[in-house]
DNA sequence: GCTTACCTGTCG
DNA sequence: CGACAGGTAAGC
């Protein structure tokens, strides 16, 4: 899916193309796109409304209105795709948004994980799950809070940590992975066994990764399209992540490895090793 | 923690 | 045919 980076360039393509606009009544082609409220309440009180911004939580996109918000969440294989005219032609199109006076917004998802929300007050955020969110990888943590929070976790294997959401919002598969890499740090490592100056390392090379990935558009591993359709390109400038067997720039053969059921993507040579958990030692 | 489920598609 | 895919919640 769209990580942070996917979700931010989003965010940043479709502001100018709809602010200030007022939907019209949406079509949803599978209402079970619509999570919050009915499919005819979504439809009947989304018309008429508009646009006063866009923002992002960890990977959802909040478009702020004159009065409530529409929430999105792309999940693995969802688009959201301005048009000045005309359809999107994509056979796993889920709801058109149009608006007065032309153009539409559309909601495709190929998997049908992704949903749009439609919310009157921020308490009606519960219903998206969003209230459940840690803080905002990007915007929320500077290096001390980072600090704080992975030592607050010593037991936990890094890279389940950092996808876990309510812990950071933002990361995924992909920039965990990368952001690993850079750090030096293998995807199995106990929290614990972090010294700080590791810690320090994995936090500016997640922030490094992330900030890459949105000025090179985001990565469009396979299904990631921007507000415009477009594809991003950062995909060509991963190091580790889809790419085992073939060499790292150190020389050594990249591996892949299954970590928290996620397909992992690491060094051997520039990745230590986890200290072995070795029950032995301690008796 | 881990596994499974949600869904549809691609790839080997 | 099975394995896998950017995510996440639920159930051991």
């Amino acid at each position: 899916m769209p990580e942070l980076p996917e979700v931010e360039v989003i965010r940043r393509g479709l502001e100018p193309l709809i602010r200030g606009r007022r939907f019209a009544k949406p079509e949803l082609l599978f209402p079970g796109a619509v999570r919050y409220p009915s499919p005819e309440d979504f439809r009947r009180r989304l018309a008429r409304r508009r646009v006063a911004g866009l923002e992002r939580k960890g990977k959802y996109l909040l478009v702020r209105l004159e009065r409530g918000e529409l929430v999105a969440h792309l999940r693995m294989t969802g688009r959201l795709i301005y048009r000045e005219q005309g359809a999107i032609a994509d056979p796993h199109l889920r709801a058109a948004l149009p608006f007065e006076g032309g153009g539409a917004l559309f909601f495709s998802d190929m998997r049908k994980f992704g949903g749009l929300w439609l919310l009157d007050n921020k308490a009606e955020r519960s219903f998206t799950g969003m209230h459940r969110l840690g803080p905002d990888i990007l915007e929320e943590v500077d290096r001390a809070r980072f600090l704080s929070l992975v030592r607050k976790r010593p037991r936990a294997r890094i890279k389940p940590l950092l996808l876990d959401q309510h812990f950071l919002a933002g990361l995924g598969n992909i920039y965990v992975d990368e952001s690993l890499f850079h750090s030096g740090i293998h995807p199995c490592r106990e929290a614990a066994s972090l010294t700080r100056e590791e810690i320090i390392g994995l936090y500016r090379s997640v922030r490094a990764v992330l900030e890459e990935g949105i000025r090179y558009g985001g990565t469009s591993s396979r299904d990631y399209r921007d507000a415009r359709g477009e594809q991003g390109v950062y995909q060509h400038r991963l190091a580790v992540y889809g790419r085992k067997g073939l060499s790292c720039r150190c020389g050594a053969e990249i591996r892949r490895i299954v970590v928290a059921g996620r397909g992992t993507y690491y060094c051997p040579q520039c990745q230590r090793q986890p200290e072995p958990v070795d029950g032995s030692r301690e008796q």
